[in-house]
RNA sequence: GCGGGUGUGGCGAAACCGGUAUACGCGCUAGGUUUAGGUCCUAGUGGGGCAACCCGUGGAGGUUCGAGUCCUCUCACCCGCACCA
């Protein structure tokens, strides 16, 4: 007796399927990205739905890691069941390549960051290859090439000229390790985002990006980022900060200034017993020059100007400050309040002066036990009066007292009524603070794009023109920052010529922090080789915005802000129709080991590219999916990953084991009596349903796969226990193995390929995603429960639409059931039809 | 301190609308096939009990015929923010 004929080898060998279906959709352009906007005939517009699907886009050092494994696949699964449903997907990817470590590398060795970043994309994009990604490689970018960052530039400009990118000076955060000044956003607790060192606090000169115009406009337009998580939105929020007070003007003693403070107290005004300035305020020389004071209060703001961000951030540290001899009049009551300068009080939120009411602040109650000032109380809380004593500042609501015509009110009336006083009076008005700072966007290192200005002595400041960018980067000898940019020591790109006089005149040597490359990349996606703009409005708005955007949650304040902000800018300038880049987000958890973080240095690293040569790119696809939900943090595990293998093993043992042919039509419900035909085609059309929703709408991929997993058992199991014998069986059987297939494609693209080719299919990847039969969903019977008294006694199997009578009938003739309710009153029959019953019984 | 989140078997987790708690996977136990081992197949696997049964979703209350799910309080852990006037 011969074996049977084999429509697969016995053992699955992933690396030669791999490459084989890699080479196939290479071949076929599966996944080219159209329509994309080009020089001369843009492509037409489709009428299909269109889907953006769009990952973070990855900083290429030399080797993808597991949480690119993860956030590509993710991506990738998505693009591929909208695609197989019919959409027109979009789903590219690109390089953010211009940053530190390849700048740093170069310091190390010599060799031009260029060179580093062109082999590390070179690398990295092998990997991603290696792991079947259904990526639009029409469309990749790199920020670094100057064909990218001439249009950084070219946006730049555009910012420069509504006002919105400007040079100032201002108490900037540096870095002294990357000898670079820092956004605010990369400030984590006093340290540099980057490497850890704590920063600086340095006067300085830099170009910044008027974010802050936009503070309201990015609050706001939250209610359009529906499918954002609450946390990002929660972080954004909160650092965007934005608060509603009133502008109070205070008048210097001798009259000679006027000195505004931001209060989101204006209902307080009556109990502020002092004032104070923030140490680089720019009216303490004025105010102290040639007086007594002048002395230690100079010395009192040197010392705030060396203290670093960290210890001038910390709330526990004792309040410091210093008399300026000085006083300022109250515009309520006329009267005069000491002047001091305190360190708790900070330049740039509000006007750098503050009124202090100890009474009801816990600062500047704490600054007045510390100094010896008076506090008054001008709000009672309930049982309190204007003379019950305090022990702490009173931030609650209560009556006004000791407060002129504010007495007697609420204090939450005062507010408003404190407000339209001072308006009434000139003396201020109601207003709205932010907490969330300018942009600073200059960064004094090498491998960045180059701020395209040109430094006029007479012009100052001046727009580079268009037609000169892109301002390219010099060849230097030195990367090495040394407090300034390296770009300064390149002569030849120093010295130019004012575009507006023709005059000599100096570059600027800065470079854009690489968060400005990255806030517009998917929009360069739409037109990658576009040589007259940096995108069409038309294939833009076709795309845009991005339908699902996938990253880490680490972004939520930096790149997800910023790339926001950008969109509206283009918006107002008219580049763009949308006012918001993503509509949906997701953000995934992060992959630990050993309860750590993976990191070179810890050593618990598990290389993607290890996995792959070892258990195939799909085993792996399929681990980092099925770890656990998406968005949680997950601990690896080298055992899951075998797991995953064995699934595909049985999958691949399943199809395997049927005979060759074409593959199979869904049977007809009504042509379904076979029991074991009827029960896989069922689990099959549940099957569909599930996964199509887990991807579409629950981004539950780990529940999709166990979905499946339960088909392959069914089928398995079928096989194992010879049950799908009869024709109609064997039909079904196919029919179920088919549809698993069908629908793990988008998790395990490679072998999947391979056995639909083997069950007689073509082109898996655009072969239509499957429907579910709705007739194969309604069930005949179902399985109802039965209770008494809420607890389960029995079980049983009624016909669908059982009426509930019938259905109390069958329970109570079970006989376990009898025995329960026998001479006892039932007082009371819940039925839920299809579900339960439960006897409620005295 | 403020804000957000998470607690379910030995482990990762499922239960989407208040209705069979623990699907799927890992691990473990036993048996079988092959056998040098692994692979593979079958059965079992929340706890207690001989059993019928009882108990079980961090803890304590509550609502309900019925609670992992809703409400109140509480504990633990994680994340974000934190002198922003």
């Amino acid at each position: 007796m011969s074996a049977p004929a084999r429509i697969l080898p016995e053992r699955y060998d992933p690396a030669p399927v791999e490459s084989k279906w890699q080479g196939v959709w290479e071949g076929a352009g599966a996944f080219a990205a159209a329509p994309l906007a080009s020089d001369g005939a843009s492509e037409p517009l489709p009428e299909r739905p269109k889907a953006y699907v769009l990952e973070m886009l990855p900083y290429p050092s030399g080797d993808i890691h597991m949480g690119h494994v993860k956030n590509y696949t993710m991506g990738d699964v998505v693009a591929h069941q909208r695609r197989r449903s019919g959409a027109a997907v979009f789903h590219p990817m690109g390089y953010d390549s211009f940053g530190l470590p390849a700048e740093n590398a170069a310091i190390r060795t010599g060799e031009p960051p260029a060179t580093v970043t062109a082999r590390n994309i070179a690398s990295i994009r092998e990997q991603m290859k290696s792991l079947g990604f259904a990526i639009a490689w029409n469309t990749e970018i790199s920020t670094s090439d100057p064909e990218y960052y001439r249009w950084t530039q070219w946006l730049f400009l555009r910012f420069f000229e509504r006002g919105l990118a400007e040079r100032r000076e201002a108490a900037v955060n540096w870095c002294p390790k990357d000898q670079t000044v820092l956004a605010n956003e990369q400030v984590i607790d006093g340290h540099c985002e980057r490497c850890g060192t704590p920063v600086e606090l340095r006067q300085l000169t830099q170009w910044f990006l008027r974010i802050t115009d936009y503070a309201q406009a990015l609050l706001d337009d939250m209610s359009e980022l529906v499918d954002w998580p609450e946390r990002v939105l929660t972080m954004q929020r909160n650092w965007i900060g934005r608060s509603e007070g009133a502008r109070v003007v205070f008048r210097l003693d001798d009259g000679s200034q006027e000195i505004p403070v931001f209060t989101t107290r204006p209902d307080t005004l009556f109990g502020a017993t002092f004032f104070i300035l923030a140490p680089e305020h720019p009216l303490l020389g004025h105010l102290v020059e040639g007086r007594p004071e002048e002395a230690a209060v100079r010395e009192y703001a040197a010392a705030a100007a060396r203290a670093s961000a960290a210890d001038r951030g910390d709330a526990d540290r004792p309040k410091t400050g210093v008399f300026t001899g000085r006083h300022v009049v109250n515009p309520v009551n006329g009267e005069q309040i000491p002047v001091w300068v305190a360190d708790y009080v900070l330049m740039d939120y509000g006007t750098g002066a503050i009124m202090a009411v100890p009474a009801h602040d816990a600062r500047d109650f704490a600054f007045a036990q510390a100094h010896g000032l008076p506090v008054r109380r001008v709000i009672a809380g309930e049982g309190d009066d204007a003379g019950t004593p305090l022990e702490e500042a009173y931030t609650g609501p209560g009556t006004m007292v000791s407060s002129g015509f504010l007495d007697g009110l609420r204090s939450g009336e005062a507010i408003g009524a404190a407000a339209a006083w001072l308006s009434e009076n000139g003396l201020g008005e109601a207003t709205v603070g932010y907490r969330l700072r300018d942009w600073l966007i200059s960064r004094q290192r090498y491998w960045g794009a180059p701020i395209p200005i040109v430094h006029c002595p007479e012009h100052g400041p001046v727009a580079v023109p268009d037609d000169q960018l892109p301002v390219l980067l010099p060849e230097v000898d030195d990367y090495a920052p040394k407090g300034r940019s390296p770009l300064a020591s390149a002569e030849d790109f120093v010295r130019t010529t004012c575009p507006v006089c023709g005059g000599p005149a100096e570059r600027e040597t800065d470079t854009m922090d690489t968060f400005v490359d990255s806030s517009w990349y998917f929009l360069r996606y739409t037109a990658p080789h576009l040589t007259t703009a940096p995108f069409d409005r038309e294939t833009a708005d076709y795309w845009l915005p991005v339908d699902q955007y996938i990253g880490g949650v680490e972004h939520a304040v930096l790149h997800l802000l910023y790339a926001r902000f950008f969109t509206k800018v283009l918006h107002d300038a008219g580049l763009l129709s949308a006012r918001e880049p993503f509509a949906r987000l997701f953000t995934q958890g992060m992959i630990y080991r050993d309860g750590a973080k993976m990191s070179k240095s810890k050593g618990n690293v598990v290389a993607p590219d290890e996995i792959v040569s070892r258990y195939g790119a799909d085993t792996l696809r399929l681990y980092v999916l099925f770890m656990g939900p998406a968005a949680d943090d997950m601990e690896w595990s080298d055992r899951g990953v075998e797991g995953q293998r064995r699934f595909i093993d049985r999958l691949w043992r399943l199809v395997g084991g049927l005979e060759p042919g074409a593959p199979v039509a869904r049977p007809e419900r009504d042509a379904t009596d076979d029991p074991v035909a009827l029960e896989l085609v069922q689990k099959a059309e549940a099957t569909i349903a599930k996964v199509t929703e887990d991807i579409s709408e629950r981004f539950s991929f780990h529940t999709a796969i166990s979905a499946v997993q339960e088909l392959v058992n069914l089928g398995t199991k079928c096989v194992s226990e010879g049950t799908a014998e009869s024709p109609a069986a064997r039909e079904a059987l196919r029919y179920a193995s088919q549809t698993a297939v069908s629908l793990l494609f988008p998790f395990a693209p490679h072998v999947t390929s391979e056995l639909w080719e083997a069950l007689g299919g073509e082109d898996l990847w655009r072969a239509p995603w499957p429907v579910a039969d709705p007739a194969f969903l309604e069930r005949e019977s179902v399985t109802v429960v039965v209770q008494v008294n809420g607890k389960l006694r029995e079980r049983m199997d009624v016909p669908v639409g059982t009426a509930d009578a019938q259905m109390l009938a069958l329970a109570r003739a079970l006989p376990k059931v009898a025995g329960e309710i026998e001479g006892r009153a039932v007082v009371r029959e819940v039925v839920v039809p299809g579900r339960l019953v439960n006897l409620v019984v005295k």
